[in-house]
DNA sequence: AAGACGTGGTT
DNA sequence: TAACCAAGTCT
């Protein structure tokens, strides 16, 4: 159905919608796909660069499927939800091996993919091939639950399932790929989480939470809940070369595949590293001089990182393999790192630490 | 169903 | 400053 809704916005987004994004250009499947991956819970002005190196450095969904893991991992590093990068590699792989290097036009076939749930889908489906679909992200979910004042977080699914409901509703048979831009583009440059640009949306008239004079509480507000504190340690060895042991994180969990510094036991007191460093890695550590911690912030909990350095004796007891190397800095800085131990192994005042 | 999963910006 | 949140998906 097209409905009045559908028809302000449309008009609207041609003169003030965005329309010149990097992933606008040279528009195909893959380039969609890798935009609406990294925009996942990202906001655009962070995603712009990563999308230009990440493009440059693999053009075709062939280039991302044959490249080393640890290449992909590393144009994601400092994005978060490191997750997104390895599917978006094995679903390249599927692509080439199961599809003919083509993506696959149905959206169930597209949901089949590793990382492409049902707004993502129907996003490429909209902005690849302009076929009608219907996307719900965190702009569309504001939008709609303050038009249609629905009430209720829409991490609960009875919020959702009523928000894309609404979705569904109005999302119009013609212009799918302008249509799901614009209602993105009314949520991020009008109907704002704070401020919203009431007088200037295209949409008000039919508006139920600003009739009521309510539109500040909707969407509702998701039920805080205090975040667990955890502290590690990680152990910054250095041998005789001033190169740093990197280990490769286990595939799931926080910083899955990424490579980072040896990760202690928290339980170990600040005077117990060396015999730590010993018992864990078999080397024969100098004392451990602690350089002071830094502490850094997750979504879920706060973890609190203490670095400690150690003068190695003998690094040969630990040899380079898949999941333990010695690196210098400036090497490993090629490599998938969080963005905390990549700014700790680049900034110069972390950096002269070393 | 609810929690895990990152980081940087905003309030 | 600490909470809140952004073009969600997976388990």
């Amino acid at each position: 159905m097209s409905d009045q809704f559908a028809d302000r916005l449309l008009q609207w987004y041609d003169r003030h919608g965005r329309h010149d994004l990097p992933w606008h250009l040279d528009r195909n499947a893959y380039r969609v796909w890798v935009s609406e991956i990294m925009l996942q819970q990202t906001q655009v002005t962070t995603v712009i660069l990563y999308f230009r190196a990440f493009m440059e450095r693999f053009p075709t969904v062939r280039d991302l499927a044959e490249a080393p893991v640890d290449d992909v991992l590393g144009h994601w590093s400092g994005l978060g939800y490191y997750a997104r990068a390895r599917n978006l590699q094995k679903a390249a792989i599927h692509v080439m091996e199961d599809h003919d290097g083509d993506f696959p036009r149905e959206q169930d076939q597209l949901e089949a993919l590793p990382g492409i749930g049902r707004s993502t889908a129907a996003a490429i489906i909209a902005q690849a091939w302009d076929r009608r679909a219907t996307i719900l992200d965190g702009n569309v979910k504001r939008v709609l639950a303050r038009y249609h004042a629905i009430s209720g977080w829409p991490g609960q699914t009875a919020t959702l399932n009523a928000l894309w409901r609404r979705a569904e509703e109005h999302t119009p048979a013609t212009r799918a790929r302008d249509y799901t831009q614009a209602i993105m583009d009314l949520g991020a440059l009008v109907c704002t989480r704070s401020r919203p640009d009431c007088e200037h949306c295209p949409v008000s008239d039919g508006c139920t939470a600003y009739a009521n004079g309510e539109v500040h509480l909707y969407p509702g507000r998701k039920p805080k809940k205090k975040k667990p504190e955890k502290t590690t340690w990680m152990l910054i060895l250095e041998d005789h070369h001033g190169r740093i042991l990197l280990e490769r994180r286990p595939p799931s969990g926080i910083w899955g595949g990424l490579w980072s510094l040896p990760e202690l036991d928290p339980a170990f007191g600040p005077d117990e590293l060396q015999e730590a460093c010993e018992r864990q890695f078999g080397l024969d550590c100098s004392e451990p001089d602690l350089i002071g911690g830094f502490r850094h912030t997750f979504s879920h909990y706060h973890l609190h990182i203490q670095p400690a350095r150690l003068q190695v004796a003998d690094a040969s007891k630990v040899g380079d393999d898949a999941d333990q190397r010695w690196l210098h800095r400036e090497t490993a800085l090629d490599l998938g790192l969080p963005a905390p131990i990549r700014t700790l192994l680049s900034t110069p005042e972390q950096a002269a630490l070393l």
